[in-house]
DNA sequence: GTGAAAGCGCTAACAC
DNA sequence: GTGTTAGCGCTTTCAC
């Protein structure tokens, strides 16, 4: 079997063509001035070599790429993964190409490395899509020294970055205000890990809504799961056990309400006529759960392809004028799933409970 | 706000360290022949700066990019985000990037288009994980054109080109013995779209062990699903309708068991006594579905991570010598993980249990 | 309409 | 040890 052949050159095409290379380049990139029969026969010794311009070539003379970089994190997720094919979408469709690289262990994670790595390959800008986790953020603020546009997604809002959110703390609240409007009083929450970012606002949302209904929110409603399946279990477990009394339980995702359900299978409790549940993200199999599981679907695809056009606008501003565009916060409303899990009425599934 | 300032370059730091940019080459590559008092002076220049040597330029003059091609589908789905996690993992240790495309509908999706943003992006190879559906993969056989190693991810094997799988048919072969172990004689099967390789290769499987049994395999304990948990769920009944005496099923994946176990317990049927029930994928939920789900688990990350350091081995190869390496085909295992909706309590016999 | 010359940022090859 | 020259593949500028 031969080598793979070398790739054909700008200047092979000329030759070819009996021009310069200067024509070439004005047929591949569709210049005006060119005369037709000169740009048909261009074109067809390009057709007949299989002529493909570099990137390479035109990336170093132009000062731009055409690349977004995309540092991730846990694409094995239903949210971050939807989050990242609504990036891969909108920067399709805009022309961009995607750089990407997955963080697994956020908090260690050398931050300064991945960045280097990125702006050596020169990318037009940057999406950092890692969840803010403790103080894995703190180099934020230096953020508006990296020389090129950058969109934080699910981060804390701060001045001076761009960043989009899903409203969690709404999201919490909706769950909560949901479960109180079924009558329930004592309701408790499994929380994802604290030091997450979107794990205290889902609390603080919980929090909201029972003030507003002028009910006390004491620890003992309150158990830290870490988003596993696992660690609903456990976690309802644990609230049982303080509190006999829980009529309700907001888990902050759905893999957490989906192991709270069998832990409350175990204890004998009916879902949702003895515990009400409303989980988080609204995955896919949530409706096909035992029973069908009450959520809050936010809509990550939207969420990526919203950073993508306010990188993309922020790249266009910078390469157009002197300023940087004043960094915004997009913030998207999530929505709540009302099924079985959480509601009395229709409740069929129940019927054939083990 | 002040635009990003423009990026410092070799000559800047060559010119302000008082040296060439030869030097300064030298010493961004560690090359040994610098002066350690030079180097010193020429890495302090370096760091005041905050010179980032440009890829872009060194692709155009090495000929290579350290760049691989990801072309993917599904990343919302279990098995595609956990293999794209595994090739992304393998990438970063061997020091490569990705830039990855994702495709939305594989069989309608401008292959050529594809290929082309990827050859002119210069990457230095490929990697195909897009399933074969229909006659997507008719350009496959053009594979051995393309100027750059190229790897397919779960393709039907051909020769030619190289091509990492799972080994589907056998994962489905251990579904069905299991059951077929379990005292099952009735086994029923939901199969994935045929129009899918890896969905027949799993119904092949199906019907191997039946035959091995010396039991037959009538079209009435088949009905082709769409991977979906409401494809599950309609298939058992349909299932049960022509088979009243079907007393287990095989579904293609998890969210077609979860489904079926839906229409289990509409029907009045207990899973595992009255219909055992076996999965495939081993999604994280399975352990928590009720019951607790059967199931075949395949390494997808690792299945990512072998495609790399295979495309890596061609890749090296062909920088190196004359000769193109022979493509190979890697098959992995899958391994049967056993769980309560298979097994009537308290035989579990020898098998693997989780 | 077309071409010649210069140069993007870097490294390979050679000279000193 | 260090500098000089040339050139990777392309586009820009400016002649003609």
């Amino acid at each position: 079997m031969n080598a793979y052949t070398k790739r054909v050159t700008i200047k092979q095409v000329a030759e070819e063509a009996g021009v310069s290379t200067q024509t070439v380049s004005r047929v591949i990139n569709d210049r005006p001035d060119v005369a037709p029969e000169t740009r048909q026969r261009v074109q067809e010794v390009i057709n007949r070599l299989g002529y493909q311009p570099s990137s390479v070539a035109r990336s170093l003379i132009q000062g731009r790429t055409r690349t977004l970089g995309v540092v991730g994190y846990g694409v094995e997720y239903f949210g971050p993964s939807r989050n990242l094919s609504g990036i891969e979408q909108q920067a399709g469709e805009m022309g961009y190409a995607l750089i990407l690289d997955l963080v697994r262990e956020p908090e260690q994670s050398d931050v300064r490395h991945i960045l280097r790595e990125m702006l050596s390959r020169r990318v037009d800008g940057i999406i950092w899509a890692v969840p803010e986790i403790g103080r894995n953020r703190e180099w934020l603020a230096q953020a508006p020294q990296v020389p090129v546009p950058l969109v934080f997604l699910s981060t804390q809002p701060r001045t001076g970055v761009a960043i989009a959110n899903v409203d969690n703390r709404s999201g919490g609240r909706m769950a909560t205000r949901h479960l109180l409007e079924q009558g329930r009083r004592n309701i408790g929450i499994i929380t994802g890990p604290l030091s997450w970012w979107e794990a205290r606002q889902r609390k603080c949302g919980w929090r909201d809504a029972l003030e507003s209904a002028g009910l006390p929110a004491p620890d003992t409603l309150v158990v830290e799961g870490d988003w596993s399946a696992a660690s609903g279990e456990e976690g309802l477990r644990w609230l049982l056990e303080r509190c006999s009394h829980l009529d309700a339980l907001f888990a902050s995702n759905d893999q957490m309400a989906l192991g709270a359900m069998k832990a409350a299978r175990r204890a004998g409790l009916r879902v949702p006529d003895d515990l009400a549940i409303v989980g988080f993200d609204d995955i896919p199999e949530a409706a096909y759960f035992c029973p069908p599981l009450s959520t809050v679907r936010q809509d990550m695809v939207e969420l990526g392809r919203l950073a993508v056009r306010e990188l993309s606008r922020m790249i266009e501003a910078s390469l157009g004028g002197e300023t940087i565009l004043e960094p915004r916060a997009i913030l998207l409303r999530p929505q709540l799933i009302v099924r079985e899990s959480s509601t009395l009425s229709g409740n069929v599934a129940n019927t054939f409970r083990r």
